[in-house]
DNA sequence: GAGAAAGTGCCACTGAGTGGCATAAGCCTA
DNA sequence: TAGGCTTATGCCACTCAGTGGCACTTTCTC
């Protein structure tokens, strides 16, 4: 009668989990309220009654907890793209468009919004942040690529990886806009498609010089 | 007659030049022949006799140093940004495709493309480099939206932003494809060009599922 | 229950980056 | 060209992120 139920994963793994998310929970709290570089580690660890060590076991850094939210949604996207089934003959960006939409619906634990906002916030605040979500970012670009070429004839490396680069600087766009506002979990699928649609509108602006506000 | 021929710059400025020149000339050097982590800044400053401090004051830290010629290229980007007259009536993303090559035309130091060329071989490997470059990329974009609604008439930040991130991922993927082949200064231009006409190319293509190939 | 395997804590260490202050070098004016 | 002013540099001590090593505890497996 060692039932635990159903839940699958083995005791220590769920400990594991706990120690993340306390760590996850903690971090974003103390960063926010006290300032990234002002909170130390040994804080955050003396707060979680965690040693130093685990930390380092659980992120990469300080950054990389501050970025989970975001390496949720990659991982989730990439996960669906190795997955979905194109619907009718969609073109390729349609197709990274739709798979996108697809991870945002597809995050539901609670209060993945309220992290990510938290999480844009201190970005926006701390370039470090920035920066290595940026890289996150870039990798998972790769990843996507290598996903798509298995899946799908595609003969050529360039033209894909561009696609892709605009898929995640449309949803970067989208999550500024989105952090600017009242940053509902609905909200930013809505900027996602706003900003899809300004792409074009952008590549295709007419240059017309400041008329009358020139100073 | 304190003539120093028609040399502007002052003496004081000068010597910090050929301080900051020592520095990113050895810095490349020692980063490429033993690692970038593997080598020290005590090591580097001891190698051009300055002192911890005045690296700093001369760089944000290492990673910066490696990026500085990707500084040069994104700084006179802005430059001539401000200044180019559009010829007949381009659209916004026929406007950055051009400045962006006149830019690289411009950089007319002799070894700037063998540095470029270091910097990229070593951000390949050193995800705190990329990083970096990264951010120092997003940045650029935020200035280079503000030098355009200076000069055009540009109701919405939105679709410029996503504009000018379409041109600086088309650099970027155009760079990568240089820096794996012999990579000289022509050829990252060609690369450019190549990467510019690639972007429609993979956003409208065909999704057809891997044929033959089918594990 | 015993042994293997995995996770954790502790400790000492490296190295990046910063602040403060004294010194030296270039600059400017009379 | 001597003096004071400004600015860059060197030096020193310090904080803190991140790592390696090893002993210890917990969980898993049989």
């Amino acid at each position: 009668m060692s039932t635990t139920s159903d839940a699958r994963p083995p005791l220590r793994e769920r400990k594991k989990q706990r120690t993340r998310e306390a760590l996850l929970a903690t971090g974003l709290r103390l960063f926010t309220e006290r300032g990234f570089a002002a909170t130390t580690l040994d804080e955050l660890c003396d707060a979680v009654e965690v040693s130093k060590r685990t930390f380092f076991r659980t992120f990469a850094g300080k950054e990389d907890l501050v970025n989970a939210p975001l390496h949720d949604l990659w991982t989730l996207f990439l996960r669906e793209l190795a997955v979905v089934e194109p619907e009718g003959e969609p073109t390729l960006a349609e197709f990274l468009r739709g798979v996108l939409l697809t991870t945002l619906d597809g995050l539901t634990e609670p209060d993945w919004p309220h992290r990510v906002l938290l999480s844009r916030r201190l970005a926006e605040r701390n370039p470090s942040i920035e920066a290595d979500g940026l890289y996150f970012c870039d990798r998972t670009t790769r990843a996507a690529l290598a996903v798509l070429r298995e899946r799908f004839d595609l003969p050529e490396d360039l033209p894909v990886l561009l696609a892709i680069d605009v898929l995640i600087a449309v949803f970067h766009r989208a999550q500024e806009a989105w952090a600017a506002g009242p940053a509902t979990r609905e909200g930013l699928r809505e900027h996602v498609v706003a900003a899809w649609g300004a792409v074009p509108a952008g590549l295709d602006a007419p240059l017309r010089p400041t008329g009358p506000t020139g100073r």
